[in-house]
DNA sequence: ACATTACCATACGGCTGCGTATGGATGAAA
DNA sequence: TTTCATCCATACGCAGCCGTATGGTAATGT
């Protein structure tokens, strides 16, 4: 419901009857409908950032051979299920919204920390880190994501090199 | 409404009474909700990027210097207001995300244009459009923009600079 | 066999919002 | 002055959703 149609239609009679049950269940299992709202970030953390930052962590080589891992990592998952929706509803709920800037943080830390591992002094790094992280974003959101794989790898070593190319090991 | 509480919430009722109105005048202007809804997407081109695409048409200069010259005039603009609040209804929405992508289009094809003037292939020139256009929205929909004017002009330097720095005018 | 726990259905009251029907009120035109 | 168009208020029926109260069933422990 949240990826579908946003968070206004999170509601637990049309909720339960898509799970053929009846909202009696629901209140067993949650309080209330906040009590539901309130488990999905940390729901969404765990699916979909978690795993991504232990690959880039296990990945082998260099900083740039990192970055490459992880761009093919992503390419070859398919496109973001959750990520949209978060951010959509992170627009008008202080409270998401936090939750969403602490992931976003943690990413584009992870960004920088591999730029400045690159030779990158801390503040050119942490551009170089919002320039390749907002790329992700913009792609996500606009939906300009190609539906082929091969398409994705193609654009990921196009960016790769763009973002590197003035590095050392680029 | 819109802005503030996303799409779901510009209900009319709540909208007659923040207006001090009743529903009844509501009706008398609108056909019914969907046709008050129908009508925000133009209303937000017309508004929000309209003005943008043509002061870059009027800048003078070479592309590099168009470029600059729209970095500094959205820098001076105030953080925007209502993409993100379309692009969260978007994602929702086929018929507003393609309103929200026809617009992406337009702002993206003035970005390959102009690096296309400053001597890239056109592939090269699309890619380089994305890592323009996808940084606005990434900063937008994070909310990573900074609040005084002069932190955001510093900004735009360093992104015009790190975009164009491998083309003949940068 | 009985009681307890876990899980789900049914039924209710209340609120919010949509859309319509209808009735003013005001100003301009004839 | 009468008529008509414009704009807004009031009042109604209807549907969707929330949360609670209560009852039912199946499994499990004693």
């Amino acid at each position: 419901m949240l990826r579908e149609h946003g968070i206004d239609h999170v509601k637990v009679e049309p909720l339960a009857q898509r799970l053929g049950v009846t909202k009696g269940s629901f209140y067993w299992h949650f309080k209330n409908r906040q009590d539901l709202l309130k488990s999905l970030p940390e729901f969404w953390a765990r699916r979909q950032t978690d795993p991504v930052l232990a690959h880039v962590q296990a990945a082998p080589g260099g900083p740039i051979d990192k970055m490459r891992s992880i761009l093919e990592f992503i390419a070859r998952e398919d496109p973001d299920q959750y990520d949209n929706a978060m951010r959509a509803w992170a627009q008008f709920d202080p409270e998401v919204a936090a939750a969403v800037a602490a992931i976003d943080d943690r990413r584009m830390a992870t960004a920088r920390w591999l730029f400045e591992e690159a030779g990158l002094s801390a503040p050119d790094a942490a551009f170089r880190a919002r320039l390749w992280y907002f790329y992700d974003v913009g792609e996500h959101v606009t939906r300009d994501t190609p539906d082929t794989v091969e398409e994705r790898l193609e654009r990921a070593a196009h960016r790769l090199k763009l973002l590197t190319s003035d590095l050392v090991s680029g």
